[in-house]
DNA sequence: CGTCCATTTGATCAGGGTCAAGACGAGTGG
DNA sequence: CCACTCGTCTTGACCCTGATCAAATGGACG
């Protein structure tokens, strides 16, 4: 619970412009946490006691509806603030976050929020502008389940986690963490069936190479080609 | 542009618990404007020089695609903010904001809202608010294209319109603005012709009344039973 | 009275969901 | 070291929802 320094958020982005002395009494009122795959970060619907920095590993933010549906909302990249409900006024975690592979966070408790929001208003700032991006990326979904074919939405999908978590070797641009047909169909609103049908047919024409639970982009450029094709309704 | 008092804005949402010398020096620095009918109030990606709040009215939230798309992203009603791109770190408006009917707003030069922020914490937090409830809506919205068949995404938006702009009539509760199929379509992303059927079907089985550019739901529980309706894929 | 736009309705058809079955590979326990 | 099991992935066949194409109807307004 100790040993917290400020070197491990220096340089994020949402620390931006902010001074050595202020990062520290950041850093010291946080505790670290390890939490191991597929265990859950913060839960839908509980009391959103904390909001949090991941520092190492990759998390899935699910909802999951009524009826058992699960659709995946975002994966959160190290140097991201994640279940920042109460900067919202909201009292509860709107999602499940689950950790892909294992994680390090760094969590504050919720109340310590509207003392960081005055006493470090660049911290405020970038972390609304933290929010504005997501609400940006939540319409851009919109958008896309609204006018585009299932195959530009998968292509959107991957290109998109690529450029947030793309790791390159030398077969092509890999997503660094376990990613399943079925968590594919999760975030594109369709089934792992149709995923794998996509995922093989790319495979046959060496845009990607794939196994289980993993992904290879090999050829990004045809795959945006795929992604940006036009054959619209409307 | 004088004459502007508090009580124009004193007792809405965002404004809440504050004092009346702060409603003074914030509607003080606040232009009105009228809206003519299908005028934009701001358009995507113009640079975000003002933020507004609407009086009277209601403005619809379109985002265009590259391709020719239009959708939906909310419709505004009197007493909210929009365009509070600045308060999100942007620039440029991410959308077009269209008056449905004749509107009366009040606008805010951008560079007021970090002064705003720190002057006045429960304007600001308030404002955070409402951006967490348009957050936790687009998030819905993903959900509901990702999950459910058309027929529920539109009864959803139509139960959506009449419970913010729901007016009571002898005949049910009418959606006080002009809203053609069309529209309806690109809240929901389908097509008009898909939304005719729909609604046509639901009037001979006397859950709405609807004309040109008109929509008035009589039986609001029923609808709400096929908005419900358990039919998913998954 | 004529024009324009919103709406309706029918016919067609394909994207992709659903159902079903099997193959492959990783981890486990004997 | 091997057999077994379980979860992921693949692939085929079928069919339904809803998009597309086409055309007619009906108000609203000048």
């Amino acid at each position: 619970m100790a040993n917290l320094d400020r070197s491990l958020i220096a340089g994020l982005d949402v620390f931006e412009s902010m001074t050595a002395a202020d990062l520290d009494r950041i850093v010291g009122q946080a505790r670290s946490m390890r939490i191991a795959r597929d265990q859950p970060v913060f839960e839908q619907e509980q009391d959103a006691h904390s909001f949090f920095l991941l520092l190492d590993g990759h998390v899935r933010v699910v909802k999951s509806t009524p009826d058992g549906h699960e659709v995946t909302v975002r994966y959160i990249s190290p140097g991201e603030l994640m279940g920042i409900a109460s900067a919202l006024g909201r009292t509860t975690y709107p999602a499940n976050a689950i950790a892909a592979v294992d994680c390090v966070v760094l969590a504050w408790p919720s109340q310590l929020w509207p003392t960081f929001a005055t006493s470090f208003p660049n911290f405020s700032a970038n972390t609304y502008k933290t929010v504005g991006s997501r609400l940006q990326d939540a319409h851009t979904r919109v958008i896309e389940m609204a006018t585009e074919q299932v195959e530009q939405r998968v292509a959107h999908a991957l290109l998109k986690l690529i450029k947030q978590s793309g790791r390159k070797t030398d077969e092509g641009l890999m997503i660094d963490f376990p990613l399943s047909r079925q968590d594919i169909a999760e975030m594109t609103g369709t089934t792992l069936h149709t995923v794998s049908r996509l995922l093989s047919a790319w495979e046959d024409q060496g845009l990607i190479k794939s196994g289980r639970q993993r992904v290879v982009v090999v050829e990004p450029h045809k795959l945006l080609v795929v992604a940006e094709c036009r054959t619209p309704k409307g």
